[in-house]
Parts: structure tokens; C-alpha cells; sequence
DNA sequence: GGTATATTCAACTATATGGTTGAGAATGAC
DNA sequence: GTCATTCTCAACCATATAGTTGAATATACC
């Protein structure tokens, strides 16, 4: 939902939820079916896409009794802008790039 | 030292963390000098600090009494091309990136 | 209605994070 | 040697995460 930089990247800091989102490049999955490959709990990737969709990085509609899960890769934008623009040192993008950081990302998150 | 995208993405997902990589653009700067812009205390930085360089984002040189941290923003790379894996969005030039900046997508924001 | 399926909730444990303060170890200045 | 500076360590607190199990809800099937 929110899709900061802070909850994008905490998502993605857990091997589990980075896998789950790997499955659902494939296509979109009921909750159970997204949990078959673990070993653990169902209650646990229940928490897992939870924290997913709170990132906006996937989301979640309800049919019937069955959840289907969604990618939305576009959550992620931000976060690899952000990224790249360490990468990339060009000293064109490098000044827009610090620009970028002051007036948009940062200071939006922390007010 | 590690570089994992566990220790990355947990790295960047902090604000104090993502600002102190932002400051370490322009320059190597003392662990003292990096504190001095943020509220927090100089061991909480210190932390901070501990916790980029396990993810290999920084790294540390102690010269006298003087610790030098440096950005290292090859460490970034693995993370930027995991995500780049989902990418609808093409690697980030000049162009995606300004087109990024007009949209004024406040994408910090919700969605 | 009764039962199976899909998913979450509640309560709990263990561990990590983000912060504090105060003390301690190096180093540099005099 | 004395003193200040730089930085980390240790102990502590509050909160969040990652997992568990068992019960609860909601829907579908017959």
C-alpha cells in the first residue's frame, strides 16, 4: 500500500518474501499454493505477504475463499531508482541524482 | 564485507543509513563529521555504521584516531540487478530517471 | 445442515533493531 | 604526564520480526 523506501526495502531483506515475489513473476497465486514450496507454517506466509503488501510490492484480491496474490513490480521504482543512482557516476545525473535525494525521497519519508 | 541482498536490503532499508550513503557521495568523511547532522547519538551512528560495512556499502579506515568511511557502491550492484530481474522499468539512464523527476512521481508516497 | 477448504487471528517465544547512557581504549596536542 | 578528541563497548529498554500452534472465520460442496 504505502511503498516507502523504508517498507520496500525491509521487504525485500528477507529471503523468503524475496522468493515468494520470484514465484509471482510467473503468475498470480493463491495463498496456498504460494506456501506449498515452504517448509513452514501457512500462518507464517500469511505474515510474509502481509509485509509484502504493506510494501505495495504485491497485492491481494479476494475470490470466493481463495486470495490471490499479484505482483506489482512497479512498487519497486523507487527503491531501484534510488539504487542506480549510486551506480551510475555519470556527473550528468550524479547533480539531479542528489537533487532527487533532497526534495523528493528522503525528506518525504521522515516528515 | 558480506554483500549479501540480506544485508544490503536490511542496510538501505534505514532512513539515517540511505542519508549517510547520500552524504558519503560527495566525499570519505569521519565517523564524527558523519554524526553531526543527525539528532542521534554518536554510538547510534556508530551502529549505523557497523551495519553498512557488514553489508559491504562502506568501507572503514582507521588513519590516527580518525576513522575514514568511504562509499562502496559496488555493493549495490547485486541488489540493483535482483530488482532489475522484476524490471518492467528498464535499467535507469538519464532518460527514466527524468522522466521519473517530471511525473514528480512522489512515489515515497502512497499508491 | 454438516463438513472440508482457505486464510487469518491470537497468544506465545526467540531474536534483532534502534535507540539511550556511561565507561573505556586509542590517539593527538601541549 | 595530562588532557581533550575520536570512536567503540557494555548494559539496558522498547519495539519489531520470524516463527510456532491452536482456534476462529468465511466460503464452497453435497
Amino acid at each position: 500500500m504505502t511503498s516507502t523506501l523504508d517498507t520496500v526495502f525491509a521487504a525485500l531483506a528477507d529471503p523468503t518474501r524475496r522468493a515468494i515475489l520470484s514465484m509471482l513473476l510467473e503468475d498470480d497465486m493463491a495463498v496456498t499454493d504460494v506456501a506449498d514450496p515452504f517448509e513452514m507454517s501457512l500462518a507464517a506466509i500469511s505474515k510474509h505477504l502481509t509485509i509484502l503488501t504493506r510494501a505495495g510490492l504485491i497485492s491481494q484480491e479476494k475470490r470466493g475463499r481463495v486470495k490471490w496474490c499479484k505482483l506489482e513490480p512497479d512498487a519497486m521504482k523507487g527503491a531501484s531508482v534510488w539504487m542506480q543512482g549510486f551506480g551510475q557516476f555519470e556527473p550528468v545525473n550524479l547533480d539531479a541524482f542528489e537533487r532527487f535525494l533532497e526534495h523528493h525521497l528522503d525528506t518525504a519519508e521522515e516528515e
